[in-house]
RNA sequence: GGGGCGUUAGCUCAGAGGUAGAGCAUUCGGCUUUUAACCGACUGGUCGUAGGUUCGAUCCCUACACGCCCCA
């Protein structure tokens, strides 16, 4: 069975494994006593403007690491580009500068080995910062070529499932990845600023609450029970803003058993954050604040160029209510009837909107929302006013019960950002859960269970509340420019691989 | 789930019902300031998989696998 799994082998590679081989037959081939005192970032940023006869003077000795991207043999002198974490480097070889037989050596080796070696600084003719190799050495054998230099790899599927040969191959994808770090950096840093505290919370339940969606579920053979991967982390988070963690966040992963698709990966990452004595004004206010300062920090600007597109990130952003939305995207209607459900039921049969026996009119306003407008906010815009039915956590609009006090925010036609004033009172829950199993009961696989203990914690009582929930995969491709979310996923999900 | 497109050498890509092509990489030779180094020679293929049509299929047909895009 195990040599099933081998993937592919081929004459290039044959041909590498003769020559570890003999690097076997001489002594250990994976050395690991090589230590570099430099980087390429850094000497660059250094000694980059440095004139060569003043390198020459200096004498600089430097020790350097990394892979072999480029090799130009010119007979007895050659050309060596590393690439470390940081950028390339290059090194000068001459043979009669080397120890008697390394440069022998040096000419066997092979574009994407690991190669260390110690020099001066000097510049080329051309005036490239460069390394005057005294020594060298190979420090790790790669046995599989690296693709063709000039185009790369290109192959989508297999950027994705061999990521190590696209961050190898690609700076732009690397700079994607290094962008995505910042931005986690930069928003844990900007909690941290207002004091909030970053917690975590179970992955695995055993009730999956906290959002309208399928769980993967699992089994724990000792306990011998059914677990489930989490879909959101709300009810735990709330329970922490109950026990006096009066501001929580959690940055972390979230399971949703759906469709892949561009914008969906069945693991991505949320941002959830609690703030108590806060509604959900106050955090419409402080996405603003958060993305207002991401843009300024990682991009240096407060433009969004996405795709053929640009947004505002400096302005307040647009806030209107799903009602106003879809009166404004569906012009014909009836606005005294907006809540009607018969006359919704009519409209979303028009649309083409499936309509189940369970839906009321706030979820038939949702499906509309969805179909007719949610594609067309391209500009960063906040939707409020979300209907009571389909945002059972949600606390009830003082004034309209129709309502919640909940807004989503989107950007590009996608919902990045789901917020809402905390539903607190414990009775009021303990009806919506109930309505959410009656739901369950009639087909709808989606929806919440009771959650008991939960409802326990509320009794205690939740000070008044204010939750969001960002979708940092989403966020990041739109500060990268990414098109799907497998580019800013270091593994999205894929299909195995058959090796044959 | 439905539709469209794709899958040819390690990589990037051409190709046509009749013995499979290029560039880069590999291998060998030359070259002491290169930048996709250059010059010469040579190698490298189950044309995604399985069936079918045909004298003959990598090409046409069907199914399947995987991927990308769009729709649900």
């Amino acid at each position: 069975m195990a040599d099933q799994k081998k993937p592919d082998e081929n004459a290039l590679i044959t041909e590498r494994r003769r020559k570890l081989t003999e690097l076997r037959s001489r002594g250990n081939a994976y050395p690991n006593d090589f230590r570099r005192n430099a980087i390429a970032d850094e000497l660059h940023n250094t000694y980059g403007q440095h004139e060569d006869d003043h390198l020459r003077k200096e004498n600089i000795e430097v020790s350097v690491a990394g892979r072999m991207m480029a090799k130009r043999v010119m007979g007895k002198s050659s050309f060596v580009k590393l690439q470390d974490r940081t950028g390339q480097i290059q090194l000068r070889l001459e043979r009669d500068r080397l120890p008697e037989g390394v440069y022998q050596e040096f000419k066997k080796w092979d574009v994407g080995d690991i190669v260390g070696s110690s020099g001066f600084l000097f510049k080329t003719q051309t005036g490239e910062l460069t390394v005057m190799s005294d020594s060298v050495r190979l420090l790790t054998k790669s046995l599989r070529p690296l693709p063709e230099k000039f185009h790369g790899l290109a192959d989508q599927e297999t950027r994705y499932r061999r990521r190590y040969v696209d961050l190898i191959m690609n700076d732009h994808s690397r700079r994607v990845f290094r962008r995505r770090s910042r931005i986690v950096t930069y928003i844990r840093s900007f909690l941290e600023s207002q004091d909030f505290l970053e917690v975590e919370t179970p992955m695995m339940q055993t009730s999956p609450g906290g959002a309208i969606a399928k769980p993967f579920t699992t089994h724990h053979n000792a306990l011998d029970m059914p677990l489930y991967l989490r879909i959101a982390p709300e009810l735990f988070l709330k329970r922490l803003t109950v026990g006096g963690f009066e501001r929580v966040y959690e940055i972390n992963r979230n399971f949703r058993n759906e469709g892949v698709s561009t914008q969906h990966n069945p693991e991505f990452t949320m941002l959830e954050l609690y703030r108590a004595y806060a509604d959900y004004e106050d955090l419409m206010d402080m996405v603003e604040a958060l993305l207002h300062g991401m843009s300024q920090a990682i991009l240096g600007e407060t433009t969004i160029r996405y795709q053929d597109e640009t947004f505002d990130f400096a302005k307040a952003f647009d806030r209107m209510t799903i009602e106003q939305a879809i009166i404004a995207n569906n012009p014909q209607i009836d606005t005294a009837k907006i809540r009607d459900r018969e006359y919704l039921h009519q409209m979303a049969d028009d649309l083409g909107i499936k309509v189940e026996a369970g839906y009321g009119s706030g979820k038939i306003q949702i499906e509309i929302f969805e179909k007719t407008c949610e594609s067309k906010l391209r500009q960063p815009t906040f939707i409020t006013a979300y209907p009571t039915e389909v945002s059972p956590l949600s606390r009830r609009n003082d004034d309209d019960p129709f309502i919640t006090d909940r807004f989503e925010f989107f950007v590009a036609g996608r919902e990045i950002a789901n917020g809402f004033s905390e539903l607190n009172d414990s009775e009021d829950q303990a009806e919506r859960f109930k309505q959410q199993v009656a739901n369950k009961d009639a087909g709808d696989d989606e929806a919440m269970a009771f959650d008991a203990d939960y409802i326990r914690a509320l009794e205690y009582g939740l000070p008044p509340t204010a939750g969001l929930g960002v979708g940092i995969d989403r966020l990041v491709m739109l500060f990268t420019d990414s098109p799907s979310i497998r580019d800013v996923l270091l593994f999205p999900h894929m299909r195995p691989e058959v090796f044959d």
